[in-house]
DNA sequence: GTAGTATGTTAACGATGTTAACTTGCTTTT
DNA sequence: AAAAGCAAGTTAACATCGTTAACATACTAC
């Protein structure tokens, strides 16, 4: 008989948990005592499965990005034969996701909360966007291919902040954010 | 004879002891006893003067802000007579500045550490900015000066955030800023 | 069956944010 | 000048936190 649905109970569940911990409290406040309770394990049960505090957090990102690369995935698919479309709609829907879960962004962008694997946490976020635009460059386009990367990115996370900081609408900056974009691969 | 010397002596050891802490331990481990430690007073003190650490850490970023208001309105006198100058000027040393206060930025722009007034810190910073672009805009340049805020701001605070990811370095990245910059206000 | 390992428990430690109760010294009022 | 009031420091205590150590228990392998 399998034994998917048994392994890693405990773990699946404090991942979980944390991440509805993350959502409620923030980064800052995440108390993993109240995890481990949320999880119904002991307080010390997590360092069976986490080396400290911030694993548990890396973990629960982890979790996360998995959503991204799903969704990332299938807009590559979509507009398969549109690269400025995939381009645009790439952008518009990372930062539509950044603000949909809230709290992350804090912990990611933050340098300091998780030791040197922030940059893989956004690397394995900003990937997608980078591919796509070198293929832009690939299919014969004349653009500094490093530069326009940049650019995007750039503007991608700058607009999460404004986002955040309440400079601009949600909708409002990604409608600017497609119209920037658009005006650079026109 | 003046008492400025003494006036709020201990709220103002407080605040730059506050600076250093942040400086070394970041905001996430920052200790507000550490602090008061530091200034040489008893842990319950700065609670004569702030509400709660997070107050103090208010504080301690607009002690840090006054600095780029000072340095921002001296870009403002030097570059007059050239606004577009003054607009990429402004950008790259905003980069710089972050870049070079490490922690503050993690502070400001992570949302859930401060209560609402994040954006009353993030505004006072890119203020200079803004107003430069609508003066450009003002001065019969047509463009969408709305639109041109949005590309400049976001990518500037993008741009710290890649640089912060370890996606380029702090000067590759002032170089790009600088480039994209020029091709949009040329 | 017995040894070993994985995974849970409870109990404790030190550090932290915060508050309450108190002292102390200066300023103002009478 | 004496008294009242207040600003600003102190110490002591509390709950909570991350983390570790010591112990218990069940599954797995030889």
């Amino acid at each position: 008989m399998d034994n998917y649905t048994s392994v890693d109970n405990v773990r699946a569940r404090l991942i979980i948990a944390g991440l509805t911990e993350l959502e409620q409290h923030g980064a800052a406040d995440f108390s993993l005592r109240r995890v481990a309770k949320e999880a119904g394990v002991s307080c010390a049960a997590p360092y069976r499965h986490f080396k400290d505090k911030d694993d548990l957090v890396r973990a629960v990102i982890e979790y996360v990005l998995e959503g991204w690369t799903l969704l990332s995935g299938q807009l590559v698919t979509i507009f398969a034969s549109d690269i400025r479309a995939l381009i645009s709609e790439l952008s518009v829907a990372g930062l539509r996701f950044w603000i949909a879960n809230g709290n992350f962004r804090t912990v990611i962008m933050a340098s300091g909360t998780l030791g040197s694997g922030e940059r893989g946490a956004l690397s394995s976020f900003d990937a997608p966007i980078k591919q796509a635009v070198d293929r832009y460059a690939a299919e014969g386009q004349i653009v500094d291919s490093e530069l326009l990367s940049f650019k995007i990115l750039s503007m991608l996370y700058g607009a999460i902040i404004l986002v955040d900081g309440g400079y601009e609408a949600t909708e409002h900056a990604a409608e600017r954010l497609r119209e920037a974009i658009a005006s650079e691969i026109l």
